[in-house]
DNA sequence: AACCTTGTCAACCGCGTTTTA
DNA sequence: GTAAAACGCGGTTGACAAGGT
C-alpha cells in the first residue's frame, strides 16, 4: 500500500496540472467526496467525476476507486471455495482475462480476482506441483487444480481438441466438461452476471431457451444462489465431472471442431437467436475468441 | 527486541481500444 | 478521415502486516 502523499509534497513543485494531482491511497474524505458525488451523479466522463467531486486526482483513478473499492455492491471478505473453483474453471479457460472472469463473479473485481491468484492460488498450483498428487484427495479445488496440472507444456493442442466449448458460457446456462490427458476439467457455465443482462436466464442471446441436449441437472445456478444449501449441488457438479467421457459423447455434436475451430451453427436454435443486427455477446468477442483459442494460457501456472 | 522474509492488496503505469470532436 | 481524449485492461510496484529466526 502507499502512503497517501501529503499535499505539501505536491505544492512543494511547480504548479502545474500533474503535479495538482493526488496519488498514493485515498483518503476518507476523498473517498466520501467521491462516493457522495456517484451516488448523487452516477457514472460520467470520469475526468469530469473528478473535477465535479472537488478531487485532486486524475479520472483514471477515480474510476479505478470506485471500481475496485467503494462500489457498493461490492463483496468483500475471503474468497469462498465455491469462489476458488470458479476462478480456475475460468482462468483455465480465459487465462489472464481478469475482466470477464470478473464479471462472472458477482461482487468481486480483476483486481481482487487478480491479486487472489498471483498471490494464493498460483502459489499452491506451484506448491503442488512440487508433491505427488495423491490419487485420493477429495476436496474438488484440488481435483480441479490438479487435473489442470496434469496437461502438459507441449500438449495444448490436445487439450484444445478436448475442450467442447470454450464459449460455453456465453450461451446461457450450459456445461461444459473437457478432459486432458483423461483428467477432467468442468467448465463452469454462466453464472448471473447481471449489467446488461448478457448472461442472465431472460436476457442471455439464447435466453436460456436453448436446448443443448445437457442434462439439465448438471446445469450449475448462479453464483449468487450458491449457498451453503446449494453447496451439495455444487460438490455433486464437480464430482459429476469425473463422467466428462459420457458427457462428451452427449454433447459432442454442440460443437462441431475442425482444425481446432469451433462451428456454432449446430447448436441447436442457434441460428434464430443469431439474428438480430444489435446482439451483444456480452465482452465476448466470438470471431476472436475462436482465433484466440489456441492460445489459452491452459498452463500459465507452470515452469515459474 | 530487532531484523529478515513472505504474503497481501491498493494503486500506479503503460498500452491498446473506443469514443468524441 | 483524423487526432485527441477517455476508457479499460493486465502487469507491476511498493507499503504494510504477519510470521519466522
Amino acid at each position: 500500500m502507499r502512503k497517501p502523499e501529503s499535499s505539501g509534497k505536491n505544492n512543494n513543485n511547480n504548479m502545474n496540472n500533474m503535479s495538482k494531482m493526488r496519488k498514493g491511497l485515498w483518503s476518507p474524505e476523498e473517498d466520501d467526496k467521491l462516493m457522495s458525488y456517484m451516488l448523487r451523479n452516477g457514472q460520467g466522463c470520469w475526468s469530469d467525476v473528478a473535477r465535479n467531486a472537488g478531487l485532486q486526482r486524475c479520472g483514471k483513478s477515480c474510476r479505478l476507486r470506485w471500481i475496485n473499492y467503494l462500489r457498493p455492491d461490492l463483496k468483500r471478505g475471503a474468497f469462498s471455495t465455491q469462489e476458488e473453483d470458479l476462478i480456475i474453471h475460468f482462468h483455465s479457460l480465459l487465462g489472464n482475462r481478469w475482466s470477464q472472469i470478473a464479471a462472472r463473479l458477482p461482487g468481486r473485481t480483476d483486481n481482487e480476482i487478480k491479486n487472489f491468484w498471483n498471490s494464493t492460488i498460483k502459489k499452491r498450483l506451484k506448491k503442488s506441483s512440487m508433491s505427488t498428487p495423491s490419487p485420493n484427495a477429495s476436496d474438488s479445488s484440488s481435483d480441479l487444480i490438479r487435473g489442470l496440472m496434469y496437461m502438459d507444456s507441449s500438449s495444448s493442442s490436445l487439450a484444445l481438441n478436448h475442450v467442447i466449448d470454450p464459449l460455453m458460457p456465453v450461451f446461457g446456462s450450459g456445461l461444459t466438461v473437457s478432459s486432458a490427458h483423461n483428467v477432467p476439467t468442468i467448465f463452469m457455465p454462466q453464472i448471473g452476471m447481471d449489467g446488461d443482462g448478457f448472461y442472465g436466464s431472460s436476457h442471455g442471446i439464447f435466453g436460456g431457451d436453448v436446448n443443448l441436449g445437457i442434462d439439465k441437472d448438471l446445469f450449475a445456478p448462479p453464483l449468487e444462489n450458491l449457498s451453503t444449501e446449494n453447496n451439495a449441488k455444487t460438490e455433486n457438479l464437480i464430482n459429476r465431472s469425473s463422467n466428462h467421457t459420457n458427457f462428451l459423447n452427449n454433447t459432442g455434436s454442440v460443437i462441431n471442431h475442425c482444425n481446432n475451430s469451433c462451428k456454432i451453427e449446430n447448436i441447436e436454435g442457434f441460428e434464430t437467436c443469431w439474428q438480430g443486427e444489435d446482439l451483444k455477446v456480452g465482452e465476448w468477442d466470438l470471431e476472436s475468441l475462436m482465433r484466440d483459442v489456441s492460445s489459452f494460457p491452459f498452463l500459465d501456472f507452470q515452469g515459474e
